[in-house]
DNA sequence: TCAATACTACCTACCGGTCGGTAGCTTTTC
DNA sequence: GAAAAGCTACCGACCGGTAGGTAGTATTGA
């Protein structure tokens, strides 16, 4: 399974990514995607067996870097609320990162040959931003967290995530920034709320 | 504008609709379209130009049914929370309406050639509901309410619906109605504080 | 009667994928 | 050391299939 990436590959792969981030699974055209990476479509048999597997190959890749992306953010200390590393640099990430497009332009509505697969996938990604999160969330607010309220904050949040994803993808960058901080008011009284000692009922 | 709907046009609406909620632009075939409505492909032709049109046409459908829906939906008292009704309904109305299934599988990544038809569709459609949220908010807080704070909560109940979009279509029944719990506690810490006169920074 | 609607048959364009074949570099074999 | 054999990456040509769309003709109904 620790297939070498030779060179090739690689720029196979770097097309592909940017074919489907911008077209979808359907949309990208393996002409295409061969063509951007110096070869023909038949030769791209030579380095992935089908579609199918291509689209996996990158999908893994995608997986990874974003998970590493994430990893970073909550590496460092969130300024004044749990997560908000995280949420603060998606906007720049959107910008940046193709492997950051594609999972976007992919986790609503996967390929549904691939459905499954796929849906695994985002299923360990989302496991692990959200256990993330709770622990910022405890290591912020302390021992008086509840884990109903830690449950709830949770959801919240990865409500809130899943709506700044969204943001990036069909509303502009200014309204991302002002939904960002719409979002940040309401998970700071919530959780201005729980460091007294409130509890939600 | 104003072009009559006959019989054999309604059940070709009928069918694209959900051809398009089911398989997105690209991947609903007229040919499936046509079959469902009882017709040849070929025969398409004497109700609509065009795939482009006959999508468009749906669009419209369902843009004057999802209005529809908000606005019955905002003419209730909400029990407890602005906007409350709305939401709360979405998850039955994602099981129900075949018209917003098609709308939110075309919101976020809608068909290229489509594009921007289609963006100022969902703008104005996105103002409304903003507007209507807002006039709610304002209701329920009263007079104390800045304009700042009303536009800030605009924008998070925007997010929260997005999320609660999105959770409809890619997670279950069961986190969707923890998304909501959780969202409607954060609004509720929110606008508890700003009906005791607090102001957001 | 005449327009609207339906049909069959067909078109071009493109898709993912396979085929036979080849250039060129490695490895084997005597 | 050099011929023989094998392997990898590549190519043009082509496959079956499907897409949206059109031309021409038959059917239908007010």
């Amino acid at each position: 399974m620790a297939s070498t990436t030779t060179p090739a590959l690689k720029r196979v792969l770097n097309a592909a990514v940017v074919q489907f981030a911008r077209h979808g699974y359907e949309g990208a055209s393996l002409s295409v995607i061969a063509a951007d990476a110096g070869i023909r479509k038949a030769s791209l048999y030579s380095h992935v067996k089908n579609k199918d597997a291509l689209f996996m190959a990158v999908f893994e890749d995608a997986l990874h870097s974003e998970a590493r992306f994430a990893r970073d953010c909550f590496a460092r200390p969130d300024p004044k609320l749990p997560g908000q590393n995280y949420c603060a640099s998606l906007l720049a990430r959107y910008a940046d990162s193709e492997h950051f497009r594609f999972l976007l332009r992919t986790a609503y509505i996967p390929p549904e040959p691939l459905f499954h697969e796929l849906q695994e996938g985002y299923e360990t990604y989302m496991q692990q931003l959200l256990a993330d999160f709770t622990t910022a969330l405890r290591r912020h607010v302390g021992d008086a967290l509840s884990d109903r309220d830690a449950e709830i904050m949770g959801h919240a949040w990865m409500g809130m995530v899943d709506s700044l994803h969204v943001a990036l993808i069909y509303i502009g960058q200014a309204r991302f920034e002002a939904r960002l901080n719409a979002l940040e008011h309401l998970m700071s009284d919530s959780i201005a709320r729980l460091a007294r000692g409130e509890r939600h009922d």
